[in-house]
DNA sequence: TCTCCGATTAGAC
DNA sequence: CTAACGGTCTAATCGGAGA
């Protein structure tokens, strides 16, 4: 019997990719070091080469990079998610032209299924040209038979700049895949974070090679399911499979930090009722309804100086809903319960769970159906998606200020606001 | 003793 | 001038409560 065919998974990476949003609008800043930021203008998040050069740490609260920005002159800019989830959606379309089977696995990359098809090394160096000419948009190209070492092999394109942004993990001998694993650390293979280093180094795991080649039943016994698959994953088994389709979200989150100091009720009301109209419309987007609200408030934990205080409560509904303005009662109501003065709060959220699609409501005994409220909410969403988010909003929203994050340095919406562009 | 549940942990990006 | 540190999401695991 034949051996099936090696499996061909290509992940396609954008290279520092706010960064690269940002700089495809402004090629004058092609060479200045520069870092994109976080909400609230809080932590690094997106890094030049440059900036990383001179040292700057991913994820590095910006107060702290702050002297040497300024002795280096490096450029922070706040993040503009409309840019980047507009780019990133070019950037995906042009890859699905490629290879029909692919997964979307963040906003900037893209799992590229070539299995089968000739002459890879061709073929990605024309995806790379076709994005980059289409979109502007620099990308590295790695492919392995398993997701995990097409990521590592990703990591390598980028790295090693003789590989001009490809690298092919299947076109390698035995003995240079043991040559590679052996000289790249355990902390760079996907899913092995900075605990789990420290843990496998513990039991002298220190390279990817170590980690193919550790005694399964140790490993299993010690680190659980999840190392056994990465493990097999580096063994050329694949485990982790294609997921074409994105999974309805099980839970969804909204929630900010402040960019000020809130320590009234009300303001907190109003913070509130714009986390529920942007988790309730993400929930309606997925035809799906929650049964349990939570709302969860917090000082900031930075200031060991100020007493903390970390309320959280949820409600379980005697029915699933997705009505923006059922689950604000509800989430007014519990942060009311938790709120107490004489507190300085930093941040709240909600967060909606127990979701369910729409199609398995179950028929309440006792309560009718509201149609009339179902109608309001497409509506809303529908002038939303018109007009633009926040077009139409419930009256608890806008009333305070005071809440809203930080974003002092965010470029202009060059993609997807005509009034954004000075020169229209 | 078994199962279920919530909280905690770890990871990704 | 001072204070200034993200947001969402998933899966596994563990310990205690309850059946």
């Amino acid at each position: 019997m034949l051996p099936p065919t090696q499996q061909a998974l290509a992940l396609v990476d954008c290279n520092n990719f706010y960064v690269s949003c940002e700089r495809i609008f402004r090629p004058d800043l092609a060479r200045v070091p520069m870092v994109v930021l976080s909400n609230n203008d809080g932590c690094v998040v997106s890094r030049s080469n440059e900036a990383k050069a001179l040292g700057i740490k991913m994820g590095q609260p910006w107060f702290e990079c702050k002297a040497l920005a300024e002795e280096h002159g490096i450029l922070a800019m706040s993040s503009n998610y409309a840019l980047y989830a507009d780019m990133s959606n070019r950037v995906m379309s042009i890859l699905r032209d490629f290879a029909p089977q692919c997964e979307v696995y963040s906003i900037d990359e893209c799992f590229v299924d070539l299995t089968g098809l000739p002459r890879l090394r061709e073929l990605s160096y024309a995806m790379r040209e076709r994005v980059g000419l289409w979109t502007g948009m620099p990308v590295c190209v790695g492919i392995g038979p398993t997701k995990t070492l097409a990521k590592l092999a990703n990591h390598v394109a980028k790295k090693h700049p003789r590989s001009k942004g490809v690298f092919n993990y299947n076109a390698l001998t035995a003995e240079q895949k043991k040559q590679l694993l052996s000289r790249l650390p355990v902390e760079e293979v996907w899913g092995v974070g900075r605990k789990l280093t420290q843990r496998l180094a513990q039991r002298g795991v220190h390279t990817a090679f170590d980690l193919r080649e550790a005694h399964l039943p140790t490993l299993r016994a010690e680190f659980g399911v999840v190392m056994e698959k990465t493990q097999r994953e580096l063994q050329e088994i694949p485990c982790m499979p294609l997921d074409q389709v994105p999974a309805d979200k099980k839970q969804i989150i909204s929630s900010r930090s402040f960019g000020g100091k809130v320590t009234e009720l009300p303001v907190l009301q109003d913070a509130l009722s714009t986390f529920v109209a942007n988790a309730c419309a993400k929930l309606r987007a997925q035809n799906s309804h929650a049964a349990v609200i939570q709302v969860f408030l917090q000082t900031n934990r930075f200031r060991k100086d100020l007493p903390q205080y970390m309320p959280s409560l949820a409600v379980p509904l005697p029915y699933p809903t997705n009505d923006s303005l059922e689950v604000n009662r509800w989430v007014a109501y519990l942060c009311e319960r938790m709120f107490k003065p004489d507190y300085t709060y930093k941040k709240a959220g909600i967060v909606l769970s127990e979701i369910s699609p729409v199609t398995q409501r179950q028929g309440d005994l006792l309560e009718a159906d509201k149609p009339d409220q179902h109608k309001l909410m497409q509506a809303l969403d529908q002038l939303n998606a018109r007009y633009g988010r926040g077009a139409v909003k419930v009256s608890t929203q806008g009333a305070y200020a005071g809440w809203q994050m930080k974003q002092e340095r965010k470029s202009p919406n060059y993609t997807t606001s005509w009034a954004d562009l000075p020169w229209v």
